[in-house]
Formats: structure tokens, sequence, C-alpha cells
DNA sequence: ACCTGAACACCGTTCAAGT
DNA sequence: ACCTGAACACCGTTCAAGT
């Protein structure tokens, strides 16, 4: 092959750059899971060999981290500047939480990297300031932080990984668990099944913001 | 090597079993983190080959969630049984978080393997049966539910995960992040920086319990 | 400056052969 | 019934060689 037809066939292919690596790859973690990611195929989807990837970037921990800087920019916080608490917080939150799930596959990776680049710590900014506004001394705005985020995260990944997560297999479960367990020593259980199973779990989110931001203002006043 | 030697080599070790494996795979992923655990590894750490352990356990996903299990078991019960709303159930979810924070390294398996087994399930049909007791729906009782393991899960999930985790490097991050950010961009951040790094997590914890029960507290007398 | 093939030290798992 | 060595199809990453 000539010098002029490699060209040709650089030219002919969008340039690898780290952007394009992130991007491929939370592609591929959101169609085939977490699991799935090696930089093997990561470099074979982008029709390249698997060592041109650390070119652009030093290791497969690096593309991970970096995949979570993009998940954490698509967090939409416009809707969140200079409202009050309540309002304020639960749409930053809300969108937290589509962004969470929207990429189900990636819940690991946001609950296991932190991120420390500015894009990632506006969010926490603007939650402070929102706390701080209200009233919240520092330390119980950090801590009322930390419940929220805590919150969101924990529900969404109960809600990700339910074993019961698929709706088609509703009534297989339930009889399967009414073959497996008995009935008597789990009666709470079993009188929730069908709720706990079929339950709308965005009712169920905005139930728990709305006893937390109950709790939250008695503080608020008693302090 | 005489069939005699061999029959004596057997009796010197431990037999290999289920039990064995996963106390064994624990062991390894508390001191070595979860991505260590190997199957290779964990069968040399048992002074037996990789293949062996594929007699007592079909995959390494069955060692993970056999893991779970074991961890779920370490929950204490005994503290929330009849108890009421606020008292039993904060006990029940200190001792679970006792149990995360024991495990660090196992979070991410808590996270994401629903394991279905009695053992497993008796934590839930306890925290059930005391929020059905204080009064609340099956659908609340569910939903209050999930707010709490979600909250406490995620709690800990900040905790164990966070960046500035090391307390002996607490100085050289604060001076590092002011180094990196603008700190006329994240005013709050650095007024709450101290205490997010040096932050008593046992208190934040409570702090946020305190605010859900009060919630909690509030949606029951409200319906 | 960017890409690549060959190589190294690992994986999980299967299978046929041992006792 | 339990254990094992060899083998297969994968990994992440390094390095020297290409353009």
């Amino acid at each position: 092959m000539t010098a002029k037809a490699i060209e040709t066939d650089r030219r002919l292919r969008e340039p690898l750059t780290r952007e394009r690596i992130l991007a491929c790859a939370l592609q591929l973690i959101d169609r085939d899971g977490l699991e799935e990611l090696s930089m093997r195929r990561l470099a074979a989807e982008l029709d390249v060999s698997a060592m041109s990837l650390y070119n652009h970037v030093p290791n497969k921990e690096a593309v991970l981290e970096g995949v979570t800087e993009v998940l954490l920019r698509e967090i939409e916080l416009t809707e969140m500047e200079g409202l009050d608490l309540e309002t304020g917080l639960k749409a930053g939150l809300r969108s937290f939480r589509r962004v969470l799930l929207d990429h189900p596959n990636a819940l690991t990776l946001i609950e296991t990297r932190p991120i420390v680049t500015p894009d990632a710590l506006k969010p926490i900014e603007l939650s402070l300031a929102t706390l701080r506004r209200a009233g919240f001394s520092p330390d119980d705005a950090v801590r009322a932080h930390w419940m929220l985020v805590g919150y969101t995260i924990g529900h969404v990944g109960f809600q990700v990984n339910s074993p019961i997560a698929d709706p088609s297999r509703v009534q297989d479960e339930i009889a399967m668990r009414r073959q497996t367990l008995p009935v008597e020593q789990f009666p709470n259980l079993f009188e929730c099944l069908r709720m706990a199973i079929e339950g709308d779990f965005d009712a169920a989110f905005e139930f728990g913001l709305d006893a937390i931001f109950a709790g939250l203002k008695a503080k608020l006043a008693a302090s």
C-alpha cells in the first residue's frame, strides 16, 4: 500500500480522540453492560487496534473515569439556580436521577469513581449554595447534601438492580417465591410483594423526597 | 507418591466446601479488594487447583452471590424485633450500616446482587412488619423501606468512596484543590471543604436518619 | 505524532483423565 | 465423588518497529 493510500484511509475515518473513545465506551456500556467493556472490544468498535487507545488515554481506569465525567456533565443544572430550597434541590435531584436511570449499567461507575473536575463539582456547589441560602450551617449543609444524594443513588440502585425488574416475569416471580419461601414466615413480604414488584418507582422516589424535605425543614425550624 | 500418602495429604488439609470457599473469598475481598478476586487466586489461597472450585460452585458469579449472602447474614436483627418504628428501624439500619462499613470493598456486591434466600429476606420482612405496625399502608411501607435502605447504602457509598477518605492526606487535598479549582467559582464548596473531609460520618448518618423519621412521622400523621 | 503486531502475564471455564 | 493439567478463548498493558 502506498503512503498516499494510507493518508486517504486516515482521512476517511474520524481521527481518534479522547472524546470519541469516551462516547463509544459509554455506548458500549449502555448497550452491553459494564462487564462487557474491554479495551479490545472498545478498540474494535472504533475500528482501530487495541493499542491505539493508549495514545489518548493512559489505561482502562482512565476510560472509566472519563465516562463518569461525561455522565456527570449530562445533569441539567439550569433549573436549580437561585430557586428556593425544596423547588431547587428537587429539580436538581430529579435531573440527577434521570441521568442515572438513562444509564443503569453505569450506576456502579458513579458510585465508585469520585470525580473532582470543575464540571463534576458544579452540581455540588449549587446544592450547597441552595442549602446555605436556606439557612443551614456549613456542617448541616454538607450532611443534608450527603443525605439527598445518598438517597437518590440508593433509590435508583434499588430500582435498577431489583431482582424482579423485568415486568413480564412478575407473575412467575410471585409463583416462584410462593414455592420457595414459607409464606407464614414472611407475611408482610407477601402482602407487599405485588406493590414491590409493580411499584411506581417515580412515585416512591417523590414519597421519599417529600419526607426528607419535611424532615429538613423541621430541623431548620428547630435550630 | 503412593495412594496412602495422598490419602494422608487429603486428611491433613480441611476438605474443600462451599462455605470455606465463600469465607476465603470474603477475606480476599476485604484484604485486597473486589477487583483482585479471581478464581485462580482464590484457589491458590485455599491451596488447591483453580478447577477444584468448580466442584462446589458453578462459576465466579455464584461465588460473588454467595459472599453477598454471607454478608447479609451478618446483620444483627434481634435488636429490632417488636420495637416501635423509630427505635426498631434505627437499630436495624445501624446494624446494616455497620456490616457495610466492615466490608467496604464488598459494597458493590450488596448494591448489585439481589439475594432472595430466606435469610436475606428476613431483614426486609422485619422492616416491613415494623412499618405496617406503625400504621403505614402496604404501599407506603415498601416506599419507606426503600427510602431508608437506599439512604443507608447511598450514605455508606459516599463515605467509603470519598476521594479524600485517607485522613493523612487531608491537607494535601485542600492545597491541591485550591490550586486546581477557581476558588471564586466554588465558594460554598471551599467553605464546607474541611467539614466534608474531616466530617464525622456517624453524626452525619444520624442527622439524616432523624430528618427522615421526622418526615415519615409527619406523613403518618397526615394520612 | 500517531498507529500497530507480537509478546507477556494474567483471566474464567471446559474437558478428559486421574484417584 | 472429588481433584487436576492441559487447553481455549479471552483480558490489560508494554515495547519495539513502523508511517
